[in-house]
DNA sequence: AGAATAGTGTCTATCAGACACTATGCA
DNA sequence: TGCATAGTGTCTGATAGACACTATTCT
């Protein structure tokens, strides 16, 4: 109960106590360990009709040869009780950040959402570290750049199929499972697909996203009603020219932020 | 890009270098400033026909007079690099002591679900602090006994309508909106509703938890149905007796794990 | 021409919502 | 007996799924 406090007293006197007891809270609060603060990032995409996601080869232990999703340290100010600059970067701030460092993407054409925090004690052996998990869903014609930029023995793009079938990392396994089902919980209810196709698409490519993330084929006719309906709720709104993905030129369709 | 490492190197040679690199890393991470982590509860219940949330009168600074989440920091083992042992509580169990601190509740009797976390700098303004916010769903029945057993004036359920006209400290408005969208987006895909009723209830109890969250009215005969639907498809069963809710002994159901 | 995909139309089973009717128990 | 709530039945409009048909463009 540390927040809360004691019953009424006088005024003057309680107003010292106050002040004695904020200085106390924030110095026994500093006194005590604390932890280190990560972020991790499931980076999805859709590449070569599959989800992957974005894995890095450990070379030092812990978990030497496991691999690993992408992440670092939160950066936090000095942070001495009472000094109110500098208290270091947001942790949304963070997980941008280790997006841009480790895919070169810029985080503000790629869907960065925070899936939740993982604190478990001991899901890194070598100190306290509670990490706070984002997802990103990168569209298809950047996740190709990914892939140029990056020394491929060391981070890729790999199918989730594959992946979980690996020996991932700390508690990485269960870190990609529940983005997993987060985008699959969503992906009726939320614009998930949307984000991993090319800004302009067509109804097949959403289509085949819908289909590669659910596991199901979806009937053509009425996906394309579900994208009118999406036009007509303005979710979508069709976009100039036409693109061949198939035999014959289909309309476009854009995102309506 | 702190987890990632260079090239490949002969083995010995890279044994050596990924030991060093290993306690290199550790040390490091251990100099560099961490923050303090705090758990923050949204706890709700359904009473009087309101939905209402545990509040905290603050006594001293921050935010003095304001009202607050109940919260408290997450216990870390001293955590030097390299020791295995003891390094502290896991954030679930930090959450789920604080229930049981704040409100006298059993845990298991209790829905408790994380939210998200929330890291903004300056959040709290005495010092670095990342929370893991967590929501509460308390029976109306053991609801009852938190306001007995509590001093009143400091800790109580207010209705969220009032809550979110109050001054509320740090960002924990923010947090409880989350809490909120978040229980009313899940009301009729999730057993949230179920968690608000009695163990034992009416169709009517259910109905009216529904209403009270969702806003707006629903109509008996078509709740009835999707009650018999719930039933059929396993998640509710009908438990033994009557219930008097109102002019009638109405059928009572029970939830299913 | 034939193949492959784009786009539209149609039928049907199912479901949600609106509303009405009967049953039960209390004042 | 009147009234409030429990429980059931029925009608209808909307929707999702299955499937068929036409249009376009490439080989």
């Amino acid at each position: 109960m540390v927040r809360r406090e004691p019953a009424e007293v006088p005024d003057e006197q309680r107003a010292r106590a106050e002040l004695d007891a904020a200085y106390l809270a924030a110095y026994r609060a500093d006194a005590y360990p604390r932890p280190a603060v990560a972020t991790d990032l499931v980076i999805l995409t859709v590449l070569d009709e599959e989800l992957q996601v974005l894995l890095i080869r450990r070379g030092i232990p812990p978990f030497p040869g496991a691999w690993a999703l992408p992440g670092g340290f939160v950066r936090v100010g000095p942070s001495a009780p009472g000094d109110l600059a500098d208290q270091g970067e947001d942790v949304d701030a963070a997980a941008r950040r280790e997006l841009q460092e480790e895919t070169g993407l810029d985080p503000a054409r790629v869907h960065l959402e925070q899936l939740q925090a993982f604190g478990r004690p001991g899901r890194d052996p070598r100190m306290r570290v509670i990490s706070v998990a984002y997802f990103a869903l990168v569209r298809p014609e950047l996740a190709g750049h990914v892939q140029a930029g990056t020394d491929a023995a060391w981070a890729s793009f790999v199918p989730v199929r594959e992946a979980l079938q690996r020996e991932l990392a700390f508690d990485h396994r269960e870190i990609l499972e529940t983005a997993l089902a987060r985008v699959r919980g969503g992906l009726f209810r939320r614009p998930y697909a949307v984000a991993l196709v090319p800004e302009v698409f067509s109804v097949s490519e959403l289509r085949r996203v819908y289909e590669i993330i659910g596991g199901e084929a979806l009937d053509r006719g009425n996906f394309t009603r579900r994208v009118q309906g999406m036009v007509e709720r303005g979710v979508l709104e069709e976009a100039e020219g036409r693109k061949v993905t198939g035999a014959r030129r289909a309309r476009v369709y854009r995102f309506r932020g």
